[in-house]
DNA sequence: GTGAAAGCGCTAACAA
DNA sequence: TTGTTAGCGCTTTCAC
């Protein structure tokens, strides 16, 4: 059997109050109250019923996080950071995946376990600004990624288009000059996608070097298989790069694969880089140079900007967040042989 | 302003009860009244309160999932695997790591968000027999992973001898005959370590292969980085295996990298086969044949497992459940040149 | 410093 | 079929 507040007053033959007090450590109790109620406590082994506690201050202590997909190494290093982040502030996490999918993500924006949390991260890959425009819920939300939502929400980015540009500078001061893209995606709302595309432009179009369509490769998803299946279309129709800059480090990897089984050498023949940096990269035969977002930074700021809502600021949110990167060289991008 | 049932019966004129059974789809109902009431939920936007609704029920519809390390793709995948089998009985999972910390693990085995979970899955590195008998939260506990505990939880594993056994003949029957075991640490508590190492011992001496010690390398931790080190000790004291059978598939993948350093070919030089099947295994210059754990099963089993002891089953647990295994043969074992 | 009592929002007996 | 009411276990005024 559950034992109650009120099971530890009447063993200790005092108030449910004073009880209470003690849980939780209020200053006004007298050492020797506190050790007779104490001993209680621990004879019944009464442990506080967090529910209840939940329903009568309106506050659970969790946050939840969406992200499309565990299997992403991003979003599962990322949700790790989100995790500890939040247990600094003796928050725990709730995890949901959308699958990248919107109607997902529409759903878990509107009202994933109201009540349940006091918060909520989430992740978009397709969410469009109407589907939180007409949200009903009043959970505090945060958005992780670059978007331009014109709503009261704050969203947590990195410079899209700066760490795309640095990525093509890098390949260039590389000597390469004919560098594709990889992650062009025309159907998706994935906002980062295009602002890496234009950051790619951008740099190219400075430096002055030619950016032809036939280097804009579209890929049908963000992962390694859809990174290969690209590389391959690019490398059938006979067009040949001397670098990639790919939307993330899993189409690079696939990419590299590919490049591998068509005998094309990285970095020698090829040379590659990614984005985001995940583990996965730095192992492999060939290292990968990459865009390494802080995803800790990212982490706290979200879980601060949540806290920020909790305390009752009452100013919008819809700030815009920036977190750094770095751009991390490794083999995928030494130079020529 | 929130708004509750309350709220809502007097806006429909009808008593809190009819609400409540609107809401919860009580079947002897009238459809006029369900039809009134609903207008009025609609009109005033109401949700129910989950919390409120916890308290009463003594349920919440949250497990808890607690792994070593979500950047590990293994722990990650399971972790999806997890959600989606939870989303199937309408749970939603909380996550939380432990960093293969014994304390940690005792910490979140004892009483991690006790009545906020209904149920805890976890996958200990470190926690021992002793850990879990002093158990006392009320919390119905599944644990992950083969381990001998003579407890009353189930616990969902896979035949670590039998799948590590099939990995080492599957090594031999490609010719392989110096078959190196990364994976031994005699100051873990970890028991598929354990158990891989007898399926290997096992496995070459009934074959008549010798299994010498300097075959036997310990690794300090369970990721790349170790696998590495690992690798690099064994090489650098001079012992040259035709194979590498690793704990894990990150282990392998560190192990191949310092291989490909060293200048010795995958598969030609050292066959490597690895455990989990982790995605990243099967991309890489060279893909990883490893052992393939039935990650959904395993999920599958635990929620099954947690749903059986909240169903009010009285029988004590300390089942032992397996989950199947498959061995994917890929490049990394290919026969030689 | 401690006690009494109200009430968070809901569900489930029990009545009507 | 619908209404009344008593808690679930806790925190929190407000007295004392």
């Amino acid at each position: 059997m559950r034992v109650s507040l009120k099971d530890v007053a009447e063993h200790a033959g005092v108030s449910i109050k004073t009880v209470s007090n003690v849980v939780n450590n209020y200053p006004h109790v007298t050492p020797a109250m506190r050790a007779r109620v104490q001993e209680a406590i621990d004879e019944l082994g009464y442990r506080p019923n967090l529910t209840a506690r939940h329903l009568r201050k309106g506050r659970t202590g969790i946050i939840a996080l969406a992200v499309p997909e565990l299997g992403n190494p991003y979003f599962a290093e990322l949700a790790g950071a989100v995790i500890d982040a939040a247990a600094e502030h003796e928050f725990t996490v709730l995890l949901d995946h959308t699958r990248g999918d919107r109607e997902q993500e529409v759903l878990v924006s509107q009202g994933f376990r109201a009540n349940v949390i006091d918060g909520l991260i989430l992740s978009p890959l397709e969410l469009e600004d109407e589907d939180l425009r007409s949200r009903t819920g009043d959970v505090p939300l945060v958005l992780l990624g670059e978007r331009q939502y014109e709503l009261p929400y704050d969203h947590i980015a990195i410079d899209n288009v700066s760490a795309a540009r640095s990525a093509v500078r890098h390949l260039l001061s590389r000597g390469r000059s004919r560098i594709a893209y990889l992650g062009a995606r025309t159907d998706s709302a994935n906002r980062p996608a295009h602002l890496r595309l234009a950051g790619w432009r951008e740099e190219l179009t400075e430096a002055g070097v030619s950016a032809p369509d036939e280097l804009v490769v579209p890929v049908g998803g963000w992962d390694r298989d859809e990174g290969a299946r690209a590389m391959a279309r690019l490398l059938d129709s006979g067009v040949r790069p001397d670098a990639v800059f790919a939307y993330n480090d899993l189409v690079a990897i696939g990419a590299m694969r590919v490049l591998h089984e068509r005998g094309l050498r990285v970095p020698w023949d090829v040379a590659v880089v990614g984005f985001d940096d995940i583990e996965e990269g730095r192992f492999g035969a060939v290292t990968l140079t990459t865009i390494s977002p802080d995803k800790q930074a990212i982490a706290r700021m979200a879980v601060a900007s949540l806290l920020r809502s909790l305390s009752g600021r009452t100013e919008p949110g819809g700030r815009e967040l920036t977190a750094d990167f770095t751009l991390v060289e490794r083999e995928s991008t030494l130079g020529r042989r």
